[in-house]
RNA sequence: CGGGACGUGGCGCAGCUUGGUAGCGCACUUGACUGGGGGUCAAGGGGUCGUCGGUUCAAAUCCGGCCGUCCCGACCA
C-alpha cells in the first residue's frame, strides 16, 4: 500500500481545535484522523479510517480464534423485543426512539442483547446446538446526556459485542474465561496498559462482571488499585476489613453533653475539644459517628424506606456506593423539607432508632464494641462513648463509606489502596438468564425435556479504543502508535528539492512491493520542516528521510518512540524495515 | 437535569463595553525567491457574525427565546 500525501484526503491542523479539551481529541482532530460531524458524531477520515480497520481487525481475529461467529444486525430495531424485556422503558432517556411513516415505533440499538437472544431462539432448538457464541462489530446509539472527549463518549460509536449461550453455569463460566482471556490478548496486541477490575460488589452476590479499564488521567471510571498486590476493583466493589470487635463494656457508660451550634462534624469537632468532652482535647472527625438519613426506593415499591446510614465522621457517603450495595433500589439523600418526627437534624443518634423504627446500617468500621462521639437527638446535644452492641444495635453493615486512598487493601495484609483513572474499554459480563427468561429461549434436552440455555455478554468499544490508544501513545508533538494500528508501516519523508522527491517515490513503490504500507510524503513546494512536523503529528511509528545524503546513497531512519536517527544504505534500510519496531514508551 | 464559560470564512482568535460599510494569524490560490525543522516577499479568493424574534433610521455589537459547543456536578456503563 502506498499513500500519497500530494493526494490524500488530509489537512493537518498548526493550531488545537478549540472545543477539544482531552489530548486523543485534540491530535486526532488536528493530525486529520477524525473531524466532528454532528454532537457526539465523527466522520472517520482516511487515516482514521485506516487505524480504525486494523482495530477492528485485531478484535475480528481473536474474537474467531475462540470460536466465535461473526453476524451483523440492522442498526434500527423494532420497539417490541425491547418493550418485552423491559428496555423501552428502562433506557429511558438515552435510547433513540423514532417512528416509522405508520407510526411504528422504531430505536436506534444501544445494546443487542434482545436480537441476538431472538436469533439463537429461532434457529437453535436442540442442545446438541450448544453452545455457541455470536458476536458483530456495528455502530450503537445512545443519547448520551453529555458527550465528551472527542471518541471517547459519544452519541453513536462503534462496538463489538458478543454473546455466549450454554447449557449449564459451568459452560457459562468457560466462556466468559475464554473471552476474558480473548481480551487480555486483544488489549496486549493493541499496545493498551490496561487492568481488569471487578465491577460489582459482592454484597449483590449473583452475576459476576469484570470492566477492562485503560489507564489514563482522562477517565472517567475511578477505581483502586493496591501498593502491594494486584488487586483492583471499582469503587463499588472495595469492601472494607472491619477492625476486630472489642468487648462493648469495657468502655466507661454513656454521657450527654451541651454542644451548642454543632450541626456539622467540624463544628463538633472544635466544641468537643474546646470544651475537653470527656476529659479528652484530641478529638477528631474519625471518633464522630455520623448518620445520614436517605430514602431507599425498591422497584414496584409505592413508598420509599426511611433508612440511616453511620459511617465515621472523617468519612463522607458515597451514594454510588450505596447505590450499588442496595441495588435494585434507588437511593437519594433524604429531603428534609418534609419534617420527619423524632429525627433532630444535624444531631441525630442511632440510640433512638430502633425505637422509631427505622432501619439503620454501619460501615464495617463501626464493629461490635467501638465506641463513638456521635448525636443525642436533642438540638445542641451531643453524647460519648455511645458503643455499638451496648447502646445500639445496627441492622447491618453496608459498603457506603468513600474509599479513600491509603484505605487498607482488602485482599492483601500489607496494601493500601490509591486512587486510579481509567478508561472502561471492555466489559464481561455473566448474565445468566435473565434475557432467555424473558423471552422464553428453551431448547430440547437429552432426555427431552426443555433446557433453558445461560448467557454471557462481552462487549468492548471500538472507537473508544482507538481514543485510549492515543491517550495512552503520544508525547508533546503529536500520536506515537504501536505497530500494530499504526495507519502505516512507514513514513516517507521526501526533503529537498533535488531529485529526492522522484527517488523517494521510487523507494516508496519498492517498500509497497514489498508489503509494507507507505505513507509518501511527495509535496513539492512545501519546506522539510513542515513535512517533519507533520510525520511527528501523524505519528507512524518509523520515519524515512529521503534528503540531502541521497546523492551519497544513504536515507536516514528515524524512530518516531524513541527519536533515534541512524543513517543507511538503502539496502540496509529495507533489511531493517523486515525487523519488527520497538514498541512505543506509554506516555503518561 | 443543575452551575459556569462560549458561539464571528476550513482552523485559532480580535471587534461587542460606547450600535454606523467585518478584521488578524494559520490554511487555500497565483507569481518570485527559498529548500533538513511549521521560510520570505507580492498579489488574490472565501464569512446571511449559531438561529429566531425584539429595540432602533441603523444590530456582530443592546434585549429575549431556542439550538449547539466545552468545563464541573448529577445521570449512564
Amino acid at each position: 500500500m502506498l499513500l500519497r500525501m500530494s493526494t490524500l484526503f488530509l489537512r493537518t491542523l498548526r493550531e488545537d481545535p478549540a472545543d477539544a479539551e482531552v489530548p486523543s481529541h485534540r491530535l486526532l482532530v488536528r493530525a486529520g484522523y477524525v473531524r466532528r460531524a454532528a454532537p457526539g458524531g465523527y466522520t472517520w477520515l482516511p487515516l482514521g479510517r485506516l487505524v480504525l480497520d486494523r482495530v477492528t481487525d485485531v478484535i475480528r481475529q481473536e474474537m474467531l480464534a475462540i470460536g466465535d461467529q461473526e453476524v451483523l444486525f440492522p442498526a434500527l430495531l423494532p420497539r417490541e423485543p425491547y418493550e418485552t424485556s423491559g428496555r423501552w422503558t428502562e433506557y429511558g432517556d438515552d435510547i433513540f426512539t423514532l417512528k416509522d411513516r405508520r407510526g411504528a415505533d422504531h430505536l436506534l440499538g444501544p445494546t443487542h442483547e434482545e436480537m441476538f437472544t431472538l436469533l439463537v431462539r429461532d434457529t437453535f432448538t436442540s442442545y446438541r446446538d450448544f453452545p455457541v457464541s455470536l458476536f458483530q462489530i456495528q455502530t450503537k446509539f445512545r443519547d448520551e446526556a453529555r458527550p465528551r472527549g472527542g471518541l471517547l463518549r459519544g452519541r453513536e460509536f462503534l462496538m463489538k459485542d458478543a454473546y455466549s449461550f450454554d447449557l449449564d453455569e459451568a459452560g457459562l463460566r468457560a466462556a466468559y474465561d475464554r473471552h476474558r482471556a480473548a481480551y487480555q490478548r486483544i488489549f496486549d496486541r493493541l499496545g493498551l496498559d490496561y487492568t481488569i477490575v471487578s465491577a460489582v460488589s459482592g454484597a449483590m452476590g449473583g452475576s459476576v462482571s469484570e470492566e477492562f479499564l485503560a489507564a489514563s488521567p482522562v477517565g472517567e471510571d475511578t477505581f483502586v488499585g493496591c501498593t502491594a498486590c494486584d488487586y483492583a476493583a471499582n469503587t463499588e466493589a472495595v469492601t472494607t476489613p472491619p477492625p476486630p470487635a472489642r468487648d462493648a463494656h469495657s468502655h466507661p457508660p454513656a454521657e450527654t453533653h451541651d454542644t451548642p451550634e454543632t450541626p456539622t462534624i467540624e463544628s463538633l469537632v472544635e466544641v468537643a475539644n474546646a470544651r475537653r468532652l470527656a476529659g479528652r482535647d484530641d478529638w477528631t472527625a474519625a471518633d464522630t459517628l455520623k448518620n445520614v438519613v436517605v430514602s431507599v426506593r425498591r422497584p414496584g415499591a409505592a413508598e420509599p424506606e426511611l433508612l440511616v446510614v453511620g459511617v465515621p465522621g472523617d468519612r463522607e457517603v458515597d451514594l454510588k456506593r450505596l447505590g450499588a450495595a442496595l441495588s435494585p433500589a434507588t437511593v437519594t439523600l433524604y429531603d428534609w423539607s418534609g419534617h420527619t418526627p423524632g429525627l433532630v437534624r444535624g444531631y441525630i443518634g442511632p440510640q433512638v432508632l430502633a425505637g422509631l423504627g427505622i432501619r439503620y446500617l454501619v460501615d464495617p468500621r463501626v464493629a461490635p464494641g467501638t465506641a463513638w462521639l456521635t448525636g443525642a437527638n436533642e438540638p445542641g446535644r451531643h453524647a460519648t462513648n455511645v458503643v455499638c452492641g451496648r447502646d445500639f444495635t445496627p441492622d447491618g453493615t453496608v459498603e457506603a463509606a468513600e474509599v479513600r486512598a491509603g484505605d487498607p487493601c482488602p485482599a492483601c495484609p500489607n496494601g493500601t489502596l490509591v486512587m486510579r483513572r481509567g478508561i472502561e474499554i471492555g466489559h464481561v459480563f455473566q448474565l445468566g438468564r435473565r434475557y432467555t427468561d424473558v423471552f422464553q429461549v428453551d431448547v430440547a434436552g437429552p432426555d427431552g425435556r426443555p433446557v433453558r440455555p445461560i448467557m454471557g455478554c462481552y462487549g468492548i468499544g471500538v472507537s473508544r479504543v482507538v481514543a485510549a490508544i492515543a491517550e495512552q501513545h503520544h508525547d508533546e508533538r503529536g500520536l506515537v502508535w504501536p505497530a500494530a494500528v499504526a495507519p502505516c508501516d512507514v513514513h516517507l519523508v521526501a526533503a529537498g528539492r533535488g531529485p529526492q522527491t522522484e527517488a523517494a517515490s521510487q523507494l516508496g513503490a519498492e517498500l509497497a512491493a514489498r508489503g509494507l504500507r507507505v505513507l509518501l510524503d511527495d509535496r513539492t513546494h512545501v519546506s522539510a520542516g513542515v513535512k517533519f512536523a507533520d510525520a511527528e503529528l501523524i505519528g507512524i511509528p518509523r520515519v524515512v528521510v529521503v534528503g540531502r545524503r541521497w546523492a551519497d546513497g544513504y536515507v536516514e531512519l528515524r524512530d518516531r518512540a524513541t527519536g533515534d536517527r541512524v543513517e543507511l544504505t538503502v539496502s540496509d534500510l529495507v533489511e531493517r524495515l523486515g525487523e519488527p519496531t520497538r514498541e512505543p514508551a506509554l506516555a503518561r
